[in-house]
DNA sequence: TTTTGAGTTGTTCGA
DNA sequence: GTCGAACAACTCAAA
């Protein structure tokens, strides 16, 4: 006879009903199930931006569940003894999840399923979150990668599963449980005014996401490569948002990629955007065999590096005050729309590491805070290649300068207009919306004078390449 | 075991 | 103005 008793799902990045294993297996199963989101202390402890930017996704699967005549529930505390519970009231036979790979998630995932099975309740973890999972892809001596060009071709080379098709139908239980509501739990109310300004910039939902895949893949796509580069050009995908939250599946979107350039043989930016899709697998390959990546410098030889800590610097470029156009123009993209452009990242990951000499950390919590698309596997892997300690790490001798990126980037300067206000007769929208999302405290207005540069390029230049030799020596 | 080729994203300077 | 070299060596991965 089988089995009728429910199943309980719990779903935490893995926001989406297309291309995923757990719940495509649990729909093939034909026992009720029984949805879950707990808010545990991975959710509450989210930076101001992510935090808010979470709840929005949990809003928006929570109603594709509802039409699809099932429910979310919604449940605050510790993730196991919310799951115990919800066991007991349901009757359930076993929680099913989807797998993450950093390390606090690791070990409370571990304790809660040794937990759960020493309790007679089945315990099942599944793949979703990457293209393959982080010990699949080996090096010829069966060890991890540490540079990417060969960790590409390893995972090309091995090829990655088709996606899966979203169920047809849930079969629900017969009571539901109780729910919380997800307004009680205010993710946003750290964002203060924020958040109303964020919310112009975000695609929530997995809707949104398979849209912004195709309509990224009928065009933009094609001067993907050459253009990427370009913060004024509209041709990046802006999927991270969505894949954070697993409100799309990367299986999905490497696969949409493939068949592109299937159909249209030797396209280039088709090619250069899968590229860019593995280094987010990269990024968790690396975390998950180096969990220390998240913390301290990968390469521990860089521990004695003098690297400032916080600092009234440190705010200045935290506050998109440094008086670097190009630096606080991406500093400023980032506290409207929760979002940096790529190129911004490096640059002003790069300034604050090496002209203000301040310790990569600091920047990856700014990041960590302001960031709707926040990733700690991507960010500890970006910061650390910019500040030369991590994997794979740029030549210390790599200093990005901000003004010749900006002519050559940005030549007509019209990123830089379109976040910073001051000395702009006519600011536009974004421009002035930074002012209204920052705090009153910070004292900003956009009819203050711009600030006068921070460092001199060329002596902060200087003393951090001194800085970088003197580690050698 | 040893060898070999390669390695995301830059800047500056001098010919 | 354009272009190539120098800026360092070292580690990684595969042959």
């Amino acid at each position: 006879m089988n089995d009728t008793r429910p199943l309980i799902l719990w779903f935490r990045r893995d926001l989406r009903l297309d291309d995923h294993p757990m719940l495509h297996a649990a729909a093939q199963t034909g026992r009720p199930l029984v949805p879950v989101f707990i808010a545990d202390d991975a959710v509450l402890t989210l930076g101001a931006a992510a935090r808010w930017r979470m709840g929005e996704a949990v809003g928006s699967f929570a109603e594709r569940l509802r039409q699809q005549g099932s429910r979310l529930i919604l449940r605050r505390g510790a993730a196991l003894p919310v799951l115990m519970a919800l066991a007991s009231q349901t009757g359930a036979a076993g929680v099913w999840w989807s797998r993450l790979y950093d390390p606090a998630s690791r070990s409370r995932d571990a304790e809660i399923k040794e937990t759960l099975r020493s309790q007679g309740l089945e315990a099942r973890s599944f793949h979703g979150h990457t293209l393959a999972e982080p010990w699949e892809v080996e090096t010829g001596q069966g060890g991890y990668f540490k540079v990417y060009t060969p960790f590409w071709k390893a995972l090309g080379a091995r090829g990655v599963p088709a996606p899966l098709p979203a169920p047809a139908r849930l079969a629900v239980p017969e009571d539901w449980p109780g729910s919380e509501d997800l307004a009680d739990w205010r993710l946003g109310a750290a964002m203060n005014r924020g958040a109303p300004v964020l919310a112009r910039h975000a695609r929530i939902g997995e809707a949104a996401a398979l849209a912004r895949l195709d309509g990224f893949l009928a065009g933009p796509v094609e001067t993907y490569r050459a253009d990427r580069d370009f913060p004024a050009k509209s041709t990046v995908s802006g999927l991270s948002e969505n894949l954070t939250h697993g409100e799309i599946g990367p299986r999905r979107i490497w696969h949409a990629a493939l068949a592109l350039a299937a159909a249209n043989p030797g396209h280039p930016g088709a090619e250069h955007f899968r590229k860019e899709l593995v280094w987010r697998d990269f990024a968790h390959h690396l975390m998950f065999h180096t969990p220390h990546i998240l913390t301290e410098n990968w390469r521990p030889e860089w521990t004695s590096f003098p690297w400032q800590g916080d600092s009234p610097a440190a705010e200045r470029w935290r506050r998109g005050m440094t008086g670097e156009p190009f630096v606080d123009a991406g500093l400023r993209q980032m506290y409207v729309t929760g979002t940096m452009h790529n190129r911004l990242r490096m640059i002003v990951a790069s300034y604050l590491t090496k002209h203000l000499m301040t310790h990569w950390k600091v920047g990856l919590d700014w990041f960590a805070d302001c960031l709707i698309d926040w990733d700690p596997a991507a960010n500890a892997m970006g910061w650390q290649w910019v500040a030369g300690s991590g994997p794979d790490a740029a030549p210390y001798f790599r200093v990005f300068n901000p003004a010749s990126q900006a002519e050559k980037f940005d030549e007509t300067g019209s990123y830089r207009r379109k976040f910073i206000a001051e000395g702009n007769p006519r600011p536009g929208a974004e421009a002035l919306a930074f002012f209204d999302a920052v705090p009153r405290a910070w004292g900003l207005s956009p009819r203050q004078a711009y600030p006068a540069p921070l460092v001199d390029l060329a002596s902060g230049r200087e003393r951090a390449l001194a800085a970088y030799a003197q580690r050698k020596a």
